[in-house]
Order: structure tokens, then sequence, then C-alpha cells
DNA sequence: TTTT
DNA sequence: TTTT
């Protein structure tokens, strides 16, 4: 009924922008968040927290996001689950985005804070402006085909997941 | 940095109230939330979310939810992840809640909805008031021992989660 | 750069439905939000939070809304301010709200809850469905006529303020 | 029943560190939040929406905030109102924060971003660290002085916001 | 597997 | 393994 998630942390790695079979942009990083109180040794611990963005955002997100940047993010949790390869259900916990807040900019000169927004409820239009988007046609929403099919490694994100 | 969540949702199931071996309270259950759009084959899917409770807010929790009553959670996201009887590393997603609404009665009559929360920063006093709470002793924050050792079945939500 | 309001509260009237004089739907209603405190005297007091959500939305807050009823607002904060006719600036503080949920059914028979939302980064299609729309031009989002300006009272919301 | 708010934005001004009659610190300041869209001029607008802390997070906002820095801000809106000297009711709407965080470190020197919370729910205590407290003396909580009396100018602010 |  |  409301789903809604706050976060603010630092990108543990580049982000890693893919795209589907059907051509839909989808980038992915996870985003460290300080807890705000020290662990039963002492230490300052963080909570890794995977993040999602699709089409336009996702674009935006893997040109302007790196590794250690503060960043700011707003979405849902989504929680897929899927069988392995030894026939055991696995749960997949996801932030998905549809709101990125650059805190720190590109260094070099101070550029103002850019930030961008789209996903659920993104408007029409359909992939998002998609310079070197590889693929034109639209993705039909109610395919059944298994997205990120031709690729290397099995990653198990669905275009099902695509609320826009 | 900043973490927050908010969700309203509907008990999968009764919440399951349980102690650590140092005798503080924690109820876990999973709330149910309906997607804002269909899946791809039209019909209506929902996130299942685990939430966790600690000290008096798990006790009223325990308490006062049962499954299907409709009720917002407010936390934070936490990510724990520990090795498997495999040797593999399994990652936990859970909301940490420290503030939950009843937004449903218990039937019978038209009571006011009753609220409580507590959790992260909650003030002083402990486990909490404790009624029917089996060790009375504080726990101690930075001891080692794993907690829930005496349970039955294995699960791996830490003591150490304990940020207050 | 990032505004991020939710409230669960109950309407402490009826909502308001009204037309910009380009035709686009507005309605406005006070959510009581209960403290979790009690006041200096003991007593428990609340937040009386000013709600207006534009089009769709607004349509259908004012079917579905009632007096009374236990509602999720989630939207954001906007501070407007105008000159009363003393040439005072008076600030105005509402919550322009994206997503409702009526968490309270409309009674006789256990409905559904129904949950509806729009507003900020809603799909195409302009003014929404608008039965019983007076008028069914597109409001131009860079008019610079005063809304409301037939209607009796003075009000001061804009249509400036339409972000979609 | 559920009041949470969550902004990003930058301070217009240092920020103001006063002390009610019984010693309790409190800060107020002013974050300007761009809005995600243009006016209907085509220009940026922003909110600018008055904030609160009090205690500990007072004194820690007073010593490290200083205007235009980029700041995220937790907590509830709350909505006072009083009868201004023609008798007439004037409503305040503020952001009371439990938690803000320095997005913008001190500049001079990369220093880590320092972040604190406290507020409602703040642990134990009492009025805070208070260094440089004028008052030693714990503030009666339902004492019914108006609070800032002694000041200059007419604020409006009282001792029974406080929650904690 | 993690960021500052 | 899921709620209405």
């Amino acid at each position: 009924m409301l789903n809604r998630v706050i976060l603010i942390g630092r990108l543990t790695r580049d982000p890693e922008l893919r795209y589907t079979p059907a051509g839909v942009a989808v980038t992915q990083f996870t985003i460290a968040v300080d807890r705000p109180f020290s662990g039963s040794n002492g230490e300052r611990e963080a909570d890794f927290i995977p993040v999602v963005t699709w089409r336009q955002l996702a674009e935006t997100c893997a040109n302007y996001l790196r590794k250690g940047r503060l960043t700011a993010v707003e979405g849902r949790i989504q929680v897929r689950n899927y069988e392995n390869n030894e026939g055991k259900r696995v749960y997949v916990t996801e932030v998905i985005a549809d709101n990125v807040r650059f805190l720190e900019s590109n260094r070099e000169g101070s550029q103002r804070d850019e930030s961008y927004s789209g996903g659920e409820g993104y408007a029409a239009g359909g992939g998002g402006g998609g310079y070197n988007r590889p693929s034109q046609q639209q993705p039909s929403r109610n395919s059944n085909v298994d997205p990120f099919k031709d690729d290397g490694r099995p990653i198990d994100i669905s275009e099902d997941d695509l609320p826009f």
C-alpha cells in the first residue's frame, strides 16, 4: 500500500549500466550507509544496500555517479525471488529508485549539485532519451521473455519489475 | 548517513516473539505491501518485507499484531550477512522498525487505533517493560555470545544489531 | 533537492473539491496527526496539516475521502506566500500530495482498501479522467491568470504549483 | 499517528541558537529546497522551510551549520498557532528535526561529513551536553511559564513542543 | 566483494 | 512459505 525508502550514503563502486534484450536501460549500484551507532566491538558499521534504476534515470546515474560519491536515493523496497541452479529459492532485496540526488559534484570546479529523478510514474516516452541505447523498439510490457537472457552471467532482475 | 523506510501493508502471519539468551525481546514478522502497478501478466503483485522489532516494541507487536492486520512500519533497512553451513555467504535484508502503528483495531467494538513506538533512540529502561520476560539481567551490549543459541532452529539475527 | 513527507492521520472535515479557471481539479483537506507525546498539561495534542491534491488524484480524494477517515498521505512540503489586503506578507505551508491511501473503507461491508496515486510525475493525459470536469481545455502551464479568480472568497493557491 | 519529513537543501542563513528561560537550547534555521520543476515563468523556485532543533542537537547545529551548507533534515511537521497582537490567530508550520546530517564539511581540508541526531526519543541526559549552557537546572516539562519570555522580540515557540 |  |  505504501513503500518508501530514503537513503544517503556512498557508492561502493562505479555503477553498472546494462540493457535488457528489449533495450531498456538498467543501472545497479550499492550504497554504503553508516549505521547511527557502533557495533558490539566498538567499530562503526554500515549497511550495503543494492539500488536499481531504470530507463533515463539509469543512464543519468551511469553517467554521473562514481565510486565514493555521496548520494541520496529515494525509492521503494522490492523483494524478488528466484530458484537458483540447486533448486533453492533465493530472495533478493533491492531499492528501486525513482529519484537520485548527486550530493557531490564531479570535482574540478564547483558545479552545482545536479540531480535527476524519474522512474515510477515517469512520464511517457518509454525508454528515456537513450543516447547510445542499442535498441530503439519499445519494450513490450507484457513480454514474458527473460530479460538479460543474452547476458553472460546469470542476472535475475526482471523487466517485469518495470513499473512504467 | 540516513536510512529511513516507511511501509504500510498487512502481516502475512502472526508475529513471532523470541528472546535472546540475555533476555532481550525480539519480534519478527513479514508485511505484504502491494505494488502500485500490475505485473507483466496483469495480476497485482506484492513485496513481502521482513520486519524486526526489539525490546518493548517487540512485546507490544507480539501482543497486538495479528495475521492480516493493516500496519504501518517505520524504521531502517539493515543488511546482515553470515556464512551458511555450505560455507556460502548469505545476505539477509530486514527492516529494523522503531515505530509501528496498528491501523486496524482488534475487532469487536471500535477501539481507537493504538500505536506504539520505541527502538532506535528509545529512552532509558533497557529491555523494556518486560512482563513475562524470562530474564531480568541487562543484556551486555558487547557480549559475543551467539544470541538465540539455545533456540531450536538456527536463526541468525544478532544482538549486535541492538542499537539501544 | 529532496522534499518528502509521509503522514497518517484523520480528516478533520470532508474534502473540498474546486476547479481553477482553466479547469484543473484541486482538492484541499486537513489531516489531524496525533503527536507521539503528551503536551505540558498532559493531554494528547495533534498537528492539523493542510493537504492539497491536484487533477485526477483531487477528484478521487473528493469522491472517496470523508471526515474522520484514517488516511495516509505522501507528498512534499510547499511554502507559498502572498501579500494580504493589509499589505502584509503571509506564509502558507501545505503538503502537496502525490499519493493518498484510504486506510478505512467506505463502511457497510468490508470493501478492499482502495488507494490511488498520481500527481508529481503522474503519467500523460493532462487533467485526468475528469468526469464532471467543467472545462475540457488543457490548462496552459504558463498561464498567469489567477486561478480561482471567479471564486467567492480569496484563495491563494496557484496553478503555478502544478508540477505536471 | 505518523508524521515523517525528510528534506535536503541549503541553509538560507546561519542558524540561531537561543535558550528557553529554563535553559533548554533551541536552534532555528531555514533550509531552501529547490522544487523539482520550474515555475510558470520558467525559473527554478524553492521552498523555504523553517526547521527547529532542541537540546544537544540544537547546540551541534549551531556549532557546525552555516549559511549555504547542504544539509539533510529528518523530523516531523508541527503546526503551532497563537493569537497575535491584533487578536488574530496565526499559524506557524515548522519541521521539528530529530536528525540532521551535515552533507558539506567545514571546508579547509576534507573533514569527514559529520552528522548528529537526537531529539524525539533522544536518550537520557536532559538538556544535552551543554557546554556554554547558561542554566544547569532541568527544565520542568510541565512548567507553564512562557519560554523566551525574557527575550527581546516576541517569539512564539513553546517549550511545550519539547517531546523529550 | 564494499563507501568516507 | 505469504496479506486483503
